[in-house]
DNA sequence: ATGGTCGACTCTCGA
């Protein structure tokens, strides 16, 4: 038995976050699992020298500019795959799906971190593609593993799925975060036997995980959204101690619009 | 209050 700290991260290019992450890992132990999104760069300018040192071992998946996610962990993981497995990118999207999905396993413990497509707006191509993602996540979830197994599934799911994870529900349904077409994805994904783990243990209103950039001190006045989610089986919600939202880091200089979310568990 | 910024990459797009 032992104390495992998981954390998701969208950090808006992982390159511009190294002050935050610097700080953060100082400041604290830092996660033993910390799983990234948005990392904007391509593999080959990974800061992989900057995660080493802090004794992490890296596995990630990015592109030029956009997407890109990555596993950072203190334990050597056993199996890493990319994408949605499935055979079933659409044309073009091939690379940016590989950029989107990391699974990784360690021993009996399976990770799943997963940037969802924001899907634009609601008439736009891109909003039925973000359905189908999350079918396809479902899929991935009925082939490969079993609501039995210990497994996460975090990441920047771009879905706000109840009316206390954004600041003013009334206004936001035709929001492609807040649609009730996404709400229901989420939902559907989640009855396959996943347990939200962050509202699990913060079960009050004004608990967020992004603030965005363009609303004036959205921090400070707390207007936010609850797009950054840890799922997980019932095994892995019964071991779970409690959920931090790192809020100092998005008060730090030079923030990401998110913040982290750790959650901590005896496995 | 997705109006208002920020990051990556050419100046405009994506979030």
């Amino acid at each position: 038995m032992a104390l495992v700290k998981i954390a998701t991260f969208n950090v808006n290019s992982v390159k511009s976050r190294l002050p935050v992450l610097k700080q953060w890992f100082d400041a604290s132990e830092g996660p033993d699992i910390l799983c990234l999104q948005e990392t904007k760069c391509k593999d080959s300018d990974f800061p992989k020298e900057f995660f080493e040192e802090y004794g992490y071992f890296c596995t990630f998946s990015g592109m030029k500019a956009y997407n890109g996610v990555a596993v950072l962990s203190k334990f050597k993981p056993d199996a890493a795959e990319f994408g949605l497995g499935d055979g079933k990118a659409e044309g073009g999207r091939e690379e940016s799906e590989t950029a989107r999905v990391i699974r990784v396993r360690f021993g009996d413990l399976n990770i799943i971190n997963a940037y969802v497509p924001q899907g634009k707006e609601i008439e736009s191509p891109e909003f039925p593609y973000k359905l189908r993602f999350f079918d396809r996540l479902l899929s991935l979830l009925e082939r490969d593993y079993k609501n039995t197994d210990k497994l996460l599934l975090l990441g920047d799911l771009n879905v706000a799925p109840t009316d206390i994870d954004v600041t003013h529900p009334e206004n936001k349904e035709s929001h492609v975060c807040f649609h009730r077409d996404v709400k229901e994805a989420f939902f559907k994904l989640i009855s396959w036997g996943l347990v939200d783990i962050f509202r699990l243990h913060r079960p009050g209103e004004g608990e967020f995980s992004f603030w965005d950039y363009r609303v004036k001190d959205a921090l400070k006045r707390n207007i936010g959204w609850r797009i950054d989610h840890i799922l997980g089986t019932k095994p892995m919600a019964d071991a779970c101690l409690g959920v931090e939202v790192e809020r100092e880091l998005r008060a730090m200089e030079k923030p990401s619009d998110h913040t982290a979310v750790v959650a901590s568990f005896e496995l």
